[in-house]
DNA sequence: TGTACATCAGTGAACGCGCGTTCACTGATGTAC
DNA sequence: TGTACATCAGTGAACGCGCGTTCACTGATGTAC
């Protein structure tokens, strides 16, 4: 059932990931403890189908924040796409705080139902900017020095997952900018900025989003 | 006692922030539980004795590292600082996630002890712009347009706590490049990358950590 | 040099709590003939 | 239309566990005269 996972969600918020207890979803389901075992066989288990609610959830926002920016503008679709983000993690911060905070102690995600889900947004933002490339809107950075054999294997896993053909400065900008925008977001979300935050933390979100566009090549 | 404080450290290791449990850390202490009150008011200060420590450890890091570079030379005390938070945020991973993890539920840090501590890092970086700027050798960037009046005032704020002359647009992208190395380094050390990790992290660091040089005008 | 006393580190028992998980079970609902 | 049976959702008791925190206490160490 998904009201297992929508009262799990509401946990979260409340206790955090670690301290997220069957028995207290049990309790609010209005069912005892031991019932909730007939539709998840543990504790890892009810975590693993949170976090794939959540990666969902938030690749579902970020899909439709992009697909709603014009086809022809790309650094468009890029601004929708980082904003779609800040949104869905201050909306939903404790499911932010599972998908992208520490990780949980004694757990660990299986790769095979997590790694889907987990990648939808850096792929939504590299078929950005693919897109911008085969249009002849990207600028693609000049290539650094310091490549190495392993690197380039490494992108170029990235390049066939993906199945998107970007050179590979602008793949390791892709994955810097996907880092600075998670960080970002993260330390507003997480408090880190302070009481104060800057005063007014969304302008300041769109002055380093439009960096971060330039630092792409959109 | 700071033995306190080094066992706690290791357990965070092991348990994580939210499962820190101070009867465990009396029992690797050989000390009877009720024992650590002596010394500790609750939990909660344990951990933020905790914060503390780590902090001012990082802190501690970077403002080697950035002395350690020539003192005309403001690049490399960026690339240094940034080499530093990578590094002792790869040896002290669970100490990382206390300081730049979700937050632990339950639990805020008193602003009075861990606010000086904290800005550390942030302080270390912008004291470098500064040394650049009155050098000269600081690139500012172009004045952004959306830069609106609550963010004005609370630019200044960060000028008047730190005594430092930036303009509005440098330490604007100050903000942007701290995140920005912090975004990227959690996500190496809390296992964002996935199981690959692009092959060669630690190249890849190099790179983006030039690019946040840039970014920054040094 | 010796005695009286205060300080202090650590003890051990106890409190009440919530947790994950297992197990044999009840009773309602649906299906087959 | 009626009966027999299987399925299935949920029950309730129990297990053993570790936790934070309080409390009255012991015994060693240090200080004052």
């Amino acid at each position: 059932m998904d009201e297992i996972v929508r009262i799990g969600r509401e946990h979260l918020a409340v206790d955090g990931a670690a301290a997220l207890s069957l028995r207290a979803v049990a309790r609010d389901l209005g069912v005892v403890s031991s019932a909730v075992y007939r539709y998840v066989k543990n504790r890892d288990e009810l975590l693993t189908l949170l976090l794939v609610s959540g990666y969902d959830e938030l690749g579902d926002a970020v899909d439709a924040a992009v697909a709603s920016a014009p086809t022809d503008d790309y650094r468009a679709q890029f601004l929708a796409l980082g904003r779609a983000v800040r949104s869905w993690a201050l909306a939903e911060p404790a499911t932010y705080a599972l998908l992208f905070g520490s990780p949980v102690p004694g757990y660990a995600a299986p790769d095979e139902r997590t790694s889907v889900p987990g990648t939808r947004v850096p792929t939504a933002m590299l078929r950005v900017c693919a897109g911008a490339l085969a249009a002849g809107r990207l600028a693609v950075p000049e290539r650094p020095a310091g490549i190495s054999p392993e690197l380039e294997v490494g992108l170029q896993g990235i390049r066939d997952q993906l199945g998107l053909d970007l050179p590979d400065a602008s793949l390791a900008r892709g994955v810097l900018v996907w880092t600075s925008l998670f960080g970002r977001v993260s330390f507003e979300v997480f408090g880190q900025f302070g009481p104060d935050a800057f005063g007014d933390p969304a302008t300041l979100f769109e002055l380093h989003l439009a960096v971060l566009a330039d630092e792409l090549g959109l």
